[in-house]
DNA sequence: ACAGCTCTTTCACATCGCCTTCACGCCCGG
DNA sequence: CCGGGCGTGAAGGCGATGTGAAAGAGCTGT
């Protein structure tokens, strides 16, 4: 069971959970988002994480895994505004690690 | 005994209550109803559901338990139309957990 | 054994949501 | 400018699930 955050991960359930709610994520948001928080805080390639998530290689030029990138930020986002799970290492690939949104944020700040 | 919001179930006496009024379920309704209320939030395969509602292993195509999920919900949904307890995780299984038919907007948690 | 009933399984079709791919836009370094 | 790398939205194909109905199996009382 993986803890980041607010955030749960339980591979042998299945299930992914934002302060307790469960997520509803599909079988590839899901097995993509396993594998990038198994690796905890080191920066993962496309390949590596296509490899382990979709069982094949990589073609060249797949953007798959931009995509599913994309639409986990937005279900993360929606479910934990503040915080961000998901970083890009542009030529390298991706990284998580859980960070909250606006490290600088005060009360007057806002507008 | 198992609690879930206005929905009461007991194993041991074989009866489902909707606030208090007996629900008229079949054995096989019933059997799958207690085996994915003990669950509470996970979700469940239709492999694992098939094994302990069915005593036995499903064969692959098998369309059994989404069938008697389709009946299950019907009589719940007449019992308490303001509820929805039965959620889909495509690729997954079920997910049983009492929720408001019309959520306020909460996050993008399950079905 | 039969009739009548309910429960269960199977089937066919409808609908839904997932996955892939494409296209376009932005940013940045050369 | 130009090209690479990435973000993002959308379309189409397709597999997964929802759903109504019919067929099959069992149960009960006579």
């Amino acid at each position: 069971m993986l803890h980041a955050g607010r955030l749960e991960v339980r591979p042998a359930e299945s299930v992914a959970l934002a302060d307790g709610r469960v997520l509803a994520l599909s079988v590839r948001e899901f097995r993509l988002l396993v594998e990038l928080a198994r690796r905890g805080e080191r920066i993962v390639s496309r390949e590596q994480l296509y490899a382990v998530a979709w069982d094949a290689s990589m073609r060249a030029g797949d953007r798959s895994v931009d995509v599913y990138v994309h639409k986990l930020r937005d279900k993360l986002e929606t479910a934990l505004p503040d915080w961000r799970f998901i970083h890009t290492h542009v030529g390298f690939g991706y990284r998580f690690s859980p960070e909250p949104s606006h490290p600088f944020h005060t009360a007057a700040t806002g507008r």
